[in-house]
DNA sequence: ATCATTAATCGTAATATTACAATAAAAATT
DNA sequence: AATTTTTATTGTAATATTACGATTAATGAT
């Protein structure tokens, strides 16, 4: 086995899961929060920036452009990648109503 | 390899992440809102709600444990599970800070 | 044209995750 | 005491993830 069942479950569950996997690494936590820091698009220099070799920057930058939260413009040889603006604000929205559960009303039994 | 290279990132960067996982599958996000969503605390019966194994639900509750963001009482027979409200309160904080950034300022280039 | 730079891809190894059957453990019921 | 109910644990198989070296591809510079 090893692979999760997402036909059990709604749509809205599946999709909080999908984007909470793409922050479910501290690389690519960096990596977002290094494109938000950089007033201009900051490129290639992830993999200075961060301590891992350039192909495991690259796998990272994959997988949070195939989710969509980022896209990468061509720049001469280097591409030059920025948060999908439209695509993180529905992330946030998502994520908003799913986080914002207040406390108020839990007590253990 | 297959091992996360925590020692390079933050404290902060690897806290989300951690949350983060825990977020990164459907059958944790449907716990979490099976157990906000009722008022009393909801125990075994999850098991029935989702359709997953019971080893394979326990296991998932066993990692939502570990996290602290649920904590379980013994009733009986059975193990009444509920939210921390102190650490899913923390929680909220570190995700509100790290999802909170406005998308205004972002143009790629 | 050749070379340098940058990023993607391929191949591979190590480890982690997901799922479930089977079993064990612990308390309630008969 | 034997049985039932509920949950945790163990063992195992399938798949996913993480990381990196090596290579390829694409563009810019010489």
């Amino acid at each position: 086995m090893g692979v999760t069942k997402t036909e059990i479950f709604t749509d809205q569950q599946n999709q909080i899961a999908l984007f909470a996997k793409a922050f479910g690494h501290p690389a690519r936590v960096a990596i977002l929060q290094h494109l938000f820091k950089s007033e201009t698009c900051i490129c290639g220099d992830l993999v200075g920036e961060i301590g891992l070799a350039q192909a495991t920057i690259s796998q990272h930058l994959k997988e949070l452009k195939n989710l969509g939260l980022i896209k990468g413009n061509v720049e001469g040889t280097s591409v030059c990648y920025c948060i999908d603006k439209k695509v993180w604000e529905n992330m946030q929205k998502i994520f908003t109503e799913f986080l914002g559960k207040s406390g108020a009303n839990i007590e253990c039994c």
